[in-house]
DNA sequence: CATTTTCCTACCTTGTCAATAGGTTGGAAA
DNA sequence: TTTCCAACCTATTGACAAGGTAGGAAAATG
């Protein structure tokens, strides 16, 4: 499995996000009702967004989340990046300068690294508001 | 992660077999000794391609493995369905008739069939003969 | 018969996924 | 200023799969 529960989750909460009139700050209890995910599953989800950088968040009354850019300037890749911890298809991608001991002779990784080059340049070509 | 060391190994070691004589038994300490994998783990791997019709296995003095086909008609996704539970990038996609209660209505679903359609045309274009 | 090799079944250890739980801090409205 | 709401923070849990071991039984050969 490429992409787990939590980054289809996170893109879920942004897409409701961005389906709301821009600047509005929607609270996580509403967001995670509407999408049926469990308020605290979305918490920690939601978090990771936060310190990325791409929501903002008010506490208090009237308070909630909103987005930091315009669902056309985030990509589906850029979600998975932070929500994901590897969104490479095979072990030997993720760590740089590739630490294999087989890389220098291996017969396949040309093959990963191009495979890896699909999937994130389709990923990333991706944006929300192309979703909506 | 996508593919998982059982599917990369049954490729390494499908590669070892084809740059073999065709028709040349092999026997598995051999392969294992040659791709640095454990027998033992190699053994259980081996038994999943044979179980395919992919490899053919005999016991005994001078027994071992061979191919049972020519290198250039066996595709990496071919191995990879045999040894990897799922070469899905979402579990949405896992079950057919797809399963997930949200999916009449899922906005990211045609995101991921078509994201899966490019990883398995891929995988499924390139032969164990591309790769040696 | 002894050796080699596949084949079969079961087990183990580690780590991640997915989710819960409980509490603390900050802000806004009443 | 009190009250409530909602974000934030820090564990903890249960389930499951990944990755690998272990021991032996069955077949083929010489
Ligand atoms: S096995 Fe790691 S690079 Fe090929
Ligand atoms: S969440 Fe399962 S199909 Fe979209």
């Amino acid at each position: 499995m490429l992409v787990s529960t939590r980054g289809r989750y996170a893109i879920r909460i942004v897409l409701e996000l961005s389906s709301r009139e821009k600047g509005e700050r929607v609270s996580l209890s509403e967001l995670s009702k509407k999408q049926e995910i469990s308020l605290k599953y979305a918490e920690t989800i939601v978090a990771l967004l936060v310190k990325a950088g791409l929501l903002d968040g008010q506490r208090g009354k009237r308070g909630g989340y909103r987005l930091t850019r315009d669902a056309n300037e985030i990509s589906v890749g850029e979600i998975l990046i932070i929500t994901e911890d590897s969104l490479s298809p095979v072990a030997c991608l993720d760590c740089k300068p590739n630490q294999c001991e087989r890389a220098s002779s291996c017969k396949t990784l040309p093959m990963w690294e191009k495979l890896d080059d699909l999937i994130k340049s389709y990923l990333f070509s991706i944006t929300i508001a192309d979703l909506n």
